[in-house]
DNA sequence: CATGAATGAGGTTTCATTCAT
DNA sequence: AATGAATGAAACCTCATTCAT
């Protein structure tokens, strides 16, 4: 006895198609994407789990029931929000693989690439951050997993393939120094502030900078 | 079948001591560390918020309630595990700060210094990653606060320091080098295992060699 | 078989109006209102302390956890039956203490007032014999204290100037008497029940007889 | 089966009659009194069940556990603290009774004894009177019931003997009569402090001359 | 007698979620 | 789309009680 054949029951009643009943309109794009972005800056700032929904529903303005109308759950929400982020992350990266780099080159476009995506998706990165070490343990976060597996093999080869044509140093632990960049890189999350003194931009050439050359003076 | 007549039975029968006896009577404060030990491995594996004190109870062995005989409260089980941690940081930084030596030299001391607090309390800094951000604006977590405070303060101090001694390069952001170091070497206690390949040390020379000369093999 | 159907097949067929249809949407204070009444009868049957939630929310035909969308907790549910009792009674005992009337009228006028309470806030005068002791201690409930200091202050004003005009015996201890009179008044609630034989005016009568001319017959 | 009968098993092993294990010592009845007058007092000050046993053994300078050397449970506390003072109260209203006195003297030597039942157990009369009414409803303090009723009788026989005697007022309702005789001498435990200015009996007497004789002077 | 540690039942509270309106 | 009210599971915590030492 599926609930939604009910109107199909009396269709010669009405004759015009009018609005299904039961979800009375497809929840409108934007509104969903709206309310998804009040709940990454609520989760990026309090944590998922000490995020409640009502917190989200009061940043926006609404009860917290309300947001049932829109989205499955609370956990959905965190879904959509990572998945989101990480399918234009990977739209940008797999651009500049794309391209014919050598792997310098390379370095400098992911990083500042990056940082860009840091300044677009701030609060999604945060949330990343905090909250993909447990969530990969969970089947509908495996995504997860497979993005991480994939940015790791990228960095890798590209580290390598630096080490190789003899641009990187070869006496330092690649794997150490692929988390030493990804750290340095995504912990900007947490402090940075889109629309603050720097571009993404800049603060990639800086990190660059640092990353690439050192801080000390050269001898 | 008297339960007190078995020790006296097979002392020298039973060949394996079996779950080391526990000692008559534990004082009280080993007992506490034993159990902020294995909290805060799981506050670090779960997250604060998603560690149930029924977890970590299983973790220890006993009953939920069975805590609340050592602790007042989940959360003031928080606040000794970060605090004793932050209380022995500082006695090592105050120790290198103590010593005459030059601005590069402090950074190495200090980045060598954090390596081994990660080394020895890798759970409370990986806590302390995660959580310090929103338990800062707790009045009881205030002294968190104090700390980073005096924490920037040194490692401004020191780079600064640098910069006027011409040991470390004037073209770059002293604020945004920080934020480097600093992220740098704390996100690794969330990979870092003791025990596994790497001393503390070798970590903290593989890292200072990085962000001392950077990545890029010189000109 | 839709339970919407149900009002529209037998308004005017069932003429025993069965249990009062609650109106489709209560208003909040209505409500919360009804379920301090409620709460206010177990609190005065049972105690406070003995008093769980989940009692009150048996009462209330709901779950525990229902009670807080209306409450806070437990506590304020208290504070508010309390509150809401003595911001009454002080409204009573004001009327009285404006009119123009001698130490005996008026000592008649608030326990009649006294007595008219009792039968409106009946177990709100019970809880508040029982637990307002204890209560004081608690900050939260320091409005107890000031409404005792008042009390006692009008009872003792009343009773010395009724000393002084003559129409009160000199040879008795004033405050002795006003705790006399006041426990005297106020334990009823102990046993009084609305509804029953006697009028909280008649009560009063008869309280007031004992008390002003005693229960000898006169020599 | 009796428990005490266990060391019999094997009384050849020891010749002597060392010290009995299970029970070690059967606890000695000064300090039982000693700790039961000390529970009497936090009971009346907090309440009996916003009392823990903690605070009582706090009180008593010992841990909670060991409150079980001494008796059986929390409920067995206050049931030989009620039992005690019940006991003694119909100790001393039966020496009344017994007196070949007329109703005028019988109330005036009930209330005097009750006076001094207060000034000796004055934490007992206090808990009696904030817990009675919902113990009676236990099997175990049924014997609460039997001397409520009793003490009914007693009150109800002697206001009736007044009333025949043409001593009391006959156009009292003596129900209401006997309430308000009784509440007004019980309920002053509840600010009654031994070794304050007044001793029992000036208090009874203070209180007799108001019940007999009335507040107002006479016309 | 008393302690230190633990148990286990139950209490208050929180919160994601549902649903009729 | 949103509200208001409620559910139910699970969380934190309390506390009477037990027991080996």
């Amino acid at each position: 006895m599926p609930t939604q054949k009910q109107p199909t029951q009396s269709p010669a009643t009405s004759p015009v198609a009018r609005k299904q009943k039961k979800p009375p309109a497809p929840p409108s794009p934007e509104r969903r994407a709206e309310l998804l972005g009040i709940a990454a800056e609520v989760f990026a700032e309090q944590g998922y789990n000490a995020t409640t929904v009502r917190k989200i529903a009061d940043a926006a303005g609404m009860l917290a029931g309300s947001l049932y109308y829109h989205f499955d759950s609370k956990e959905s929400m965190l879904e959509e929000i990572l998945r989101t982020f990480l399918t234009e992350l990977w739209d940008g990266y797999d651009a500049v693989l794309a391209a014919p780099l050598g792997p310098r080159e390379t370095l400098e476009a992911l990083v500042t690439e990056s940082f860009r995506e840091i300044d677009r998706h701030r609060a999604a990165v945060a949330i990343y951050q905090k909250e993909s070490r447990h969530l990969v343990t969970q089947t509908r976060f495996e995504y997860l997993l497979e993005s991480q597996r994939r940015f790791e093999k990228t960095w890798l080869t590209t580290l390598e393939r630096g080490v190789s044509d003899g641009v990187f140093r070869a006496d330092l632990d690649v794997r150490l120094t692929y988390r030493f960049v990804r750290d340095t890189v995504w912990v900007a999350a947490s402090w940075y502030r889109p629309g603050g003194g720097h571009s993404p931009e800049e603060i990639a050439r800086q990190y660059l900078s640092m990353v690439l050359d050192g801080i000390a003076v050269r001898a």
